[in-house]
DNA sequence: TAGATTGTTAATCGATTAACAATC
DNA sequence: TAGATTGTTAATCGATTAACAATC
């Protein structure tokens, strides 16, 4: 492979430290605001039901975080709350979306229009929230052409001049793992600088650029770690008494099996390593 | 509202303490946990290019991470390489494989077949990592009796007696957010004790229960805080000068606002607060 | 042996939390 | 005023990172 020392922003998993340096620029931590977004929408629904004001532990609750942590996120926001009363929920709406930058418009593509592609384009949860999907690409010609929630599927050869005469700077990535970069290098070339990725791929992209990823499949596992755990704790079916002795055994065993030229358990590894087109999306989204 | 002080571990977000210290019971913190299938995932594409050992740095920049937070993550796992040769890929991909009870079979019911449920049902890289859609469920009667990846949907009536025979532990939520805590009741109820959330609903669970979530609004929402600040940082249209000002004369101007009884703003907060049916998915998923 | 690379240590940093003074 | 609730402080905890001794 021979890769370098890889540059900490080029990564998909947006080096923490740029965003909370960023972010501390006017003082948010990355972690209060990712949850933002919860107390916006307890707010939302708080709203709805015209509830005036509302405290700190109530609103706690119904975003699911304790209100120690709702304080002080809030507290580096302002001073939006009352002492003796709570926080005007209409107020604290305002101000979230504002810091959020829900208050400006945000259009977005979508490229790969398959399942996935068509799941996102027709999400309610975007459109109420400022986001506005300005157009749907695939490279398929089968599916160009077609439509999903109510917009033409448009051919990626139009990606660029969408990009330009819609001020688009946010790009939603839901083809196969193998376009995947290259979708993203198109969409950086032409002026997009966030993304959000739902291929299973690590992307490469240059400082500026912000990309956050969606892993449907890493999510099951780490259920299933949890999972197993819960089962009592009896060693697994793949266990044996050497995977189980302390480190040092261990490492020896490591080494045995290095020396004898020998995989590991190859049979049991073998199922969940190779048991089908490794996340492949081709299934889920034409190419 | 009236809400009482939320059992740390009932809330949607899975209690970060109460995962650490469940892990921690073997020594594996939550963050590591995360970032294995990461590890796991680009282990399989050199196995599959054969690619017999790789060194901390290759495989750090494969997944995306730096080297030195591979090698502490690996160092709970135990000593799995060889100093001044690497790691050796079978070996690590059988090994972080049952750590993450991948050797074992998870069979999955998906709740909800909208566009998103298709996509999921669709979606390879759940079989090849062990797990296995087990049913298909809708309480539409216009969608039971369809197929999806080959698999006819189900009834909701047929979810106790599939959970029960088919030993499901895992259960996946894509229905309407109106309708997810009343199907996350009965899949707890059945005995299913991991759920994957993707209604953006805040889920209460029993003790016992690990509940994560998948919010594509929220990503989104995060990308376009980071998006406003890179467009240079001038006020947004929303701005005004109060909300500016340094903290008190902004609480100043809060109380100001509640006194008169005015909504702040409220001809700019509603468009973004209220612009839609709130985080409906039933265009996406039918109830 | 000499070069390479792991596994671990220790320092640093960010996030969480409880507690409580401030103040409505 | 008395009760309620915010905003902040300080302690604690987990995560990250660089550096390097161990060792292949």
């Amino acid at each position: 492979m021979a890769i370098g020392r890889p540059s900490p922003s080029s990564s998909q998993t947006p080096d923490p430290g740029a965003a909370r340096r960023s972010s501390r620029a006017r003082g948010i931590p990355e972690a209060t605001v990712a949850r933002l977004p919860l107390y916006l929408r307890a707010l939302t629904a708080l709203s709805e039901r015209s509830v005036p004001t509302v405290s700190s532990e109530e609103l706690a609750a119904a975003a699911g975080v304790n209100s120690a942590k709702l304080r002080k996120d809030f507290s580096y926001l302002g001073s939006y709350g009352t002492r003796g009363v709570g926080y005007d929920v209409e107020y604290l709406v305002y101000q979230i979306s504002r810091e959020l930058g829900l208050t400006q418009d945000w259009p977005v593509v979508i490229v790969g229009i398959g399942n996935l592609g068509h799941a996102l384009a027709n999400y309610g949860g975007f459109a109420s929230r400022g986001f506005r999907v300005a157009a749907l690409l695939d490279a398929d010609p089968n599916v160009v052409g077609s439509t999903a929630a109510g917009l033409p599927v448009r051919h990626m050869d139009e990606l660029e001049e969408i990009v330009a005469t819609q001020h688009v700077s946010i790009g939603v990535i839901t083809t196969p793992p193998g376009a995947a970069q290259q979708v993203c290098d198109r969409l950086v070339e032409a002026g997009v600088t966030s993304i959000l990725n739902f291929a299973p791929t690590v992307l490469t992209v240059p400082d500026g650029v912000d990309v956050r990823k969606v892993d449907l499949s890493i999510e099951l596992q780490i259920l299933a770690f949890h999972e197993q755990r819960k089962a009592g704790d009896e060693p697994s079916a793949g266990d044996s008494v050497l995977d189980r002795a302390p480190g040092p055994v261990r490492a020896a065993a490591a080494k045995l099996r290095r020396a004898a030229g020998g995989k590991a358990e190859p049979a049991k590894a073998a199922p969940t390593a190779k048991g089908g087109p490794d996340d492949d999306l081709s299934a889920v989204m034409p190419a």
